[in-house]
RNA sequence: CGGGGCGUAGCGCAGUUUGGUAGCGCGCUUGGUUCGGGACCAAGAGGUCGCGAGUUCGAAUCUCGCCGCUCCGACCA
């Protein structure tokens, strides 16, 4: 792994040594994001490229985060279900964008039980196909609409380039499948769950985002429009964060999914589809860590606050039975807290380990707090020190949490808005893309080519088209004819 | 998929140039002393040198092939 020569072991004063084991992010970015995912035990290396075990830590994040985001899908009048893992090659290529889009990251199974398959079982990258397959069979009348799906699980997109979380061949995500009687309805709907991500976003993991649409270019292969959320990573580059899309009525079409409606028509249903994957704690780890590695935002957070009793000789049985009780009520005021009463493992020790691990707070209880019965809370992201009484802590703490998450998320809000730039100076967004990159908000004409050339010369992607519209007297950045849109570009994973 | 770097104990590395049967630090185990920002002493455990062929009396070391990780470019949640 990364250098790590020797780096200030902890002068006194706290604040400016690092976790010893991270590369400084200003060092080397990338190293910087695979020291913290494998030194805090969020995931590790599976034999198979692209494939990796997500450890407990990690999982307990994806856990959090299935839990908050689970609950606003099925506020949304959606139900949980599940679908087969393995789609006949057949059924995958029914539709002729989808297949186009997916053919080259597919996985192929071609033989089962020592015999080569009749027909080869493609291990689904997305489960379109197979889900058509179901929904043409249960749906018969205008009455079995809208119908409105979910699954949690796993999908196999055969990547070349991969980085764990942000790109790997195996993620685990949720994928919403849906139905409607108009295309009103479905662009309801679409745009709905669109808004559901942006808020579960911001709202539990403090991650501000662009909502916008997907050019024709970058739209998921078979939808008429694709929808996304946009976040900016601490490295300026752009992250897909979530996508919603209007499938239109292109699979209905050839997977024949059809209903009788009030007017007596048999007609094709109109599909949306929409998901977010493994890929957010990417975004989580990029958008809030720092050289000390992980910080989490307390809602996502499985521990949110750690108590590190100091245990001396004279005073240590006494310092653990406080810490015990504080740690049982403060678990009782709905607290995810943490005792670590580990022996052998100096206080200094443990400061860093939790640090490293994002812990939002840190409860420090010693001798000397036990005659004030007080703890000294040190937050994650400022590092600031603050005595607190026991007294007033189950009151205190919750709103302290609420105070960290809403300071995290407008410091991520604060960094996204510095990173933007706007103009349709050319000269100036190759620049932009060139050194500090980011987002760069510009009127568009809308023609493929200005996208690509723009492409081509700045390697930035159009990330999506604003909701906003484009003054009427502004000018495409690339070839200054009338603007019809205004995009945000930006160099994206 | 193209180009670069790497693969030796859980982690970080030395050893490879010049073949002779593997070592250091951290971590781990046990015992003891410690504990308010990565403590210390002592005794231990731990390696088919990424995998497979080949050359050789003998391969971590030389040759060929493959795999994986990683970085930079073309495609994607």
């Amino acid at each position: 792994m990364g250098q790590q020569g020797q780096r200030t072991p902890a002068g006194k004063g706290a604040g400016k040594e690092f976790v010893k084991e991270i590369t400084p992010q200003a060092e080397d970015y990338s190293q910087w994001y695979i020291d913290v995912v494998l030194k805090t035990e969020l995931m590790d290396y599976a034999p198979v490229k692209g494939c990796m075990a997500i450890r407990p830590y990690g999982f307990a994040i994806w856990e959090k985060m299935q839990e908050l985001l689970d609950r606003r899908i099925k506020e949304t009048g959606h139900q949980n279900a599940y679908f087969p893992l393995f789609i006949p090659q057949e059924l995958l290529e029914k539709e002729a964008a989808h297949v186009e889009g997916f053919a080259p990251e597919v996985a192929l199974v071609t033989k089962g039980g020592g015999e080569t398959l009749a027909e080869p079982l493609v291990v689904r990258p997305t489960s379109e196909a197979i889900i058509c397959d179901f929904y043409s069979r249960w749906i018969q009348s205008w009455r079995d609409l809208p119908l409105l799906i979910n699954q949690w699980c796993n999908v196999v997109r055969w990547e070349k380039v991969t980085r764990p979380f942000l790109r790997t061949s195996e993620f685990l995500w949720q994928e919403g499948h849906t139905c409607h009687r108009t295309e009103e309805e479905a662009e309801e709907e679409t745009l709905k769950m669109l808004g559901v991500y942006q808020d579960f976003l911001e709202t539990e993991m403090a991650i501000p985002v662009i909502p916008g649409r997907k050019s024709e270019r970058e739209k998921f292969a078979g939808a008429l429009r694709t929808y996304t959320v946009e976040a900016l990573m601490r490295d300026g580059r752009a992250l897909q964060a979530g996508t919603s899309h209007n499938l239109g009525q292109h699979f209905a079409r050839v997977f024949e999914i059809t209903f009788l409606d009030r007017d007596d028509e048999l007609k094709h249903v109109w599909q949306t589809s929409w998901g977010v994957s493994t890929r957010l704690i990417g975004a989580l780890i990029t958008v809030h860590g720092d050289d000390r590695g992980l910080v989490l935002p307390p809602r996502i957070a499985p521990i949110q606050a750690v108590i590190v009793p100091i245990l001396t000789k004279k005073a240590g049985e006494e310092v653990l039975a406080a810490a015990r009780r504080l740690a049982g009520e403060l678990r009782s005021a709905g607290i995810r807290i943490h005792l670590d009463d580990r022996e052998g493992y100096s206080p200094g020790w443990k400061f860093n380990e939790w640090e490293m691990k994002g812990v939002p707070l840190r409860l420090e209880l010693g001798p000397r707090d036990l005659q004030s019965e007080q703890v000294i809370a040190v937050r994650r992201d400022s590092g600031s020190k603050e005595p607190l009484p026991w007294a007033e802590l189950p009151g205190k703490l919750p709103a302290l949490l609420e105070e960290l998450q809403g300071d995290l998320y407008r410091r991520a809000q604060r960094y996204q808005q510095e990173h933007t730039r706007s103009g349709a100076d050319y000269d100036e967004f190759l620049r932009v893309m060139e050194r500090e990159r980011g987002f760069f908000v510009a009127p568009w004409c809308g023609r493929e080519e200005c996208e690509l050339k723009a492409k081509e010369e700045s390697k930035a992607t159009i990330r999506c088209i604003a909701f906003e519209r484009p003054e009427e007297d502004e000018r495409c950045l690339v070839c200054g004819e009338k603007a019809a849109e205004k995009v945000y570009l930006a160099r994206a994973y």
